[in-house]
RNA sequence: GCCGCCUUAGCUCAAUUGGCAGAGCAACUGAUUUGUAAUCAGUAGGUUGCUGGUUCGAUUCCGGCAGGCGGCACCA
């Protein structure tokens, strides 16, 4: 058997611990190297042979590597499991981004983190014996046979067809295409990390197993990483920092309903002024619409039929409401208050409104999921032919949005649904082709998700990438052809005729709140400037000695329109100051007679310990620029 | 909604096997008047989420409800 390695042929030599190994000469590193073949895969191994016979193998340091690795591990638990608690059934172990899982029905048995350590050191024991994991390729009937106690198994193998592949370690058999790591010796750097439920297959209709989340690393410093990253994401847990710095709360007489306090309007406050006069320059007009509208609208938006299980509704008088759940049908309303010329167009409609939705009780997540929030809609009504420009005119909005908060991102286009959509197939067609070039020409990286549009018009999803490498689905541009005929709405063209518009759903934060969560854990609570709730606060070394100073300089700062608060409370210096830096807050002053007598003031940024002194007027300036450049600091 | 776990002072957490509920921080009061991450002392703070049950006795054991956490499902 020959395989093709770098353009050139080699002879494979069969049934080295189940692998298919090919000896390569790398001309440059003069070395023997190695490349093998497990089923379909084919792997470089850069490690000169030590022995004739033996397996020389590097774990390839690309993503496919890494899911080599954990694919396997995940293999490495299940034997583990399978000592531990013997009789229970194995379903899907996959290895996922950041490591592995793998769904087991553990029967009656319940499992916790608690019974991590005795399945982690099980793994341990495995790994030290260096078992080999063995490929073999069966026929259906004979794996059958093999699975037969888990009928989880069975259903899988009877949807696969042909030879089915399986590997063996030890007394250990799965189901699997493979390729995996060698031997068991190559997985030391795991840790199990959690464990949920999870549905057979994805479908609430089954079971629920127990599924165990870990991961595996090539080495333990890249293992050690990866924890510390996952306390990072801990310790910036928007949750917890919204407690601690006062921002918002939730209570439980109201599930998923975010309060916002004093220091997290202000925040809110300077992304909404932010909002508005961007949109203003991008030629929007605001308009705000009632949150609770009567029955018959909600049946003629189609929403009272196909959304009626996330709707707070209530009767008064004898007549059916709806608390909104989305602003769209009400800006149809405001649209049909008057009529329009084709030389309106675009007509666009912004509104800040604030939804309802009755999220499921698992749903809710902090400010992520929740059950009331705002969101930074705009409704755009557009003739056909000036869809591409509008949906240009809205990413450039977006560029600028997401350039400010250092966000970047990438698209998803997803296109027409197999069925039970409405509108021509020329329509999506058209549309369709109209949206993936206006990707391409954004020079932002994207990608097609076919089927998965709105049956009313295909959409645009932005997914932002916040600095702890997450993503979160912000914005979205989605055409609709579905609530402008609804509601008869239309514009007169050259003609005099009444044509019906294509309407444009968009929105760039997606939910205030939630963009505010995604903030939060993005800036750690270190806000930039211009949105920090404090920018500035004024120690003053002795209350009485330089009161009157401190009082000069927090009016100079208040007339600069910059947020100052003056800590002339009776407590240390260094008290004072390691509650500012707990606060977070930018600017830290410190005035004492030096400041006083020559008009300095000597500041600290948040984070940092130099100390540097300017004239009053000079840190002004500085200040203020900080804030109109919407910069860190 | 589903699986599992959790709920003790404003916050973070303690309390052998069921036996009078504790600490740090925050708050308040007094002293101290302070030069770059926590001055000292004192005071107050609780129907242990709610609700049934077992028991002489429940924060502790059992059931129900609510809320939260990790996921899953959901996200016309």
């Amino acid at each position: 058997m020959k395989i093709v390695y770098q353009g050139k042929e080699f002879e494979v030599e069969n049934g080295i611990n189940g692998f298919d190994l090919a000896k390569i000469v790398d001309p440059e590193k003069k070395n023997k190297a190695l490349a093998y073949k497990q089923g379909e895969k084919l792997f470089d191994m850069r490690e000169p042979l030590k022995e004739e016979g033996e397996c020389a193998f590097v774990m390839p340091e690309d993503p496919e590597g890494f899911e080599m690795l954990n694919h396997s591990c995940s293999h490495l638990m299940a034997q583990a499991l399978s000592h531990l608690y013997p009789g229970c059934l194995f379903g899907f172990g996959p290895a996922i981004e950041e490591g592995f899982y793998y769904d087991v029905d553990f029967g009656d048995k319940v499992i916790t983190d608690a019974d991590f350590p005795a399945i982690e050191q099980e793994m341990k024991k495995i790994s030290k014996a260096a078992i080999p994991y063995q490929r073999k390729e069966i026929s259906q009937d004979e794996a059958c046979e093999i699975f037969k106690d888990n009928h989880y198994k069975v259903e899988h193998i009877k949807e696969l067809e042909g030879v089915i592949s399986c590997y063996q370690q030890g007394d250990f058999i799965d189901l699997c295409r493979g390729p995996h790591v060698p031997n068991t010796s190559y997985l030391k750097h795991f840790k199990l990390l959690s464990v949920a439920g999870a549905y057979w297959r994805g479908d609430a209709n089954n079971k629920q197993l127990t599924r165990i989340y870990a991961t595996c690393y090539p080495s333990e410093e890249a293992l050690k990483e990866h924890l510390e990253i996952l306390e990072k994401r801990k310790a910036n847990d928007h949750r917890r920092l919204g407690k601690e710095l006062g921002l918002f709360m939730l209570s439980d007489y109201a599930p998923g309903m975010p309060f916002f306090l004093p220091k997290g309007m202000i925040l809110m406050n300077s992304l909404l002024e932010y909002w508005h006069k961007l949109h203003d320059a991008y030629g929007y007009m605001e308009i705000t619409t009632p949150t609770m509208m009567s029955r018959e609208l909600w049946e003629t938006s189609g929403h009272w039929d196909h959304y009626k299980e996330n709707m707070y509704t209530t009767k008064v008088d004898e007549r059916d409401f709806a608390i909104k759940p989305m602003n769209c049908p009400g800006a149809m309303l405001a649209y049909n208050n008057s009529i329009h010329s084709y030389k309106d167009l675009p007509y666009r409609q912004a509104e800040l409104g604030h939804v309802h939705r009755h999220e499921a009780s698992g749903a809710l997540n902090g400010l992520f999921r929740v059950r009331a929030f705002t969101q930074d809609d705009a409704h755009i009504m557009v003739r056909f032919d000036q869809i591409e420009e509008e949906v240009k005119n809205i990413m450039r909005l977006f560029d600028d949005v997401y350039s400010v908060f250092g966000l970047q991102y990438k698209i998803v286009l997803s296109t027409r649904p197999e069925s039970n959509y409405i509108g021509s197939e020329e329509f999506w067609e058209k549309s369709e082709k109209i949206l993936a070039e206006a990707c391409a020409d954004s020079g932002h990286e994207y990608q097609i998700n076919p089927g998965d549009g709105a049956f009313y018009g295909p959409k645009l999803d932005f997914k932002l990438r916040d600095s702890m490498g997450r993503t979160w689905q912000c914005g979205t541009i989605q055409l609709d052809v579905n609530l402008p005929h609804r509601f008869g709405c239309f514009y007169i063209d050259e003609k005099g005729e009444k044509v019906e518009p294509v309407m444009l759903h968009r929105v760039v934060f997606g939910s205030i709140e939630r963009f505010i969560g995604i903030l939060i854990e993005h800036y750690g609570g270190a806000f930039p400037t211009w949105l920090a709730p404090v920018q500035c606060v004024l120690l003053p070394v002795n209350a009485e000695a330089q009161g009157d100073y401190a009082q000069k300089v927090l009016e100079a700062l208040q007339k600069a329109d910059v947020r100052v608060k003056l800590d002339d409370s009776n407590e240390k210096l260094g008290y004072r100051l390691r509650n500012a830096q707990v606060s977070k807050i930018p600017f830290t002053l410190v005035l004492g007679d030096k400041e006083k007598e020559q008009g300095l003031v000597t500041y600290r940024i948040y984070g940092q310990k130099e100390q540097i002194s300017v004239p009053l007027e000079e840190f002004v300036k500085l200040i203020r620029k900080s804030i109109d450049e919407k910069a860190r600091y």
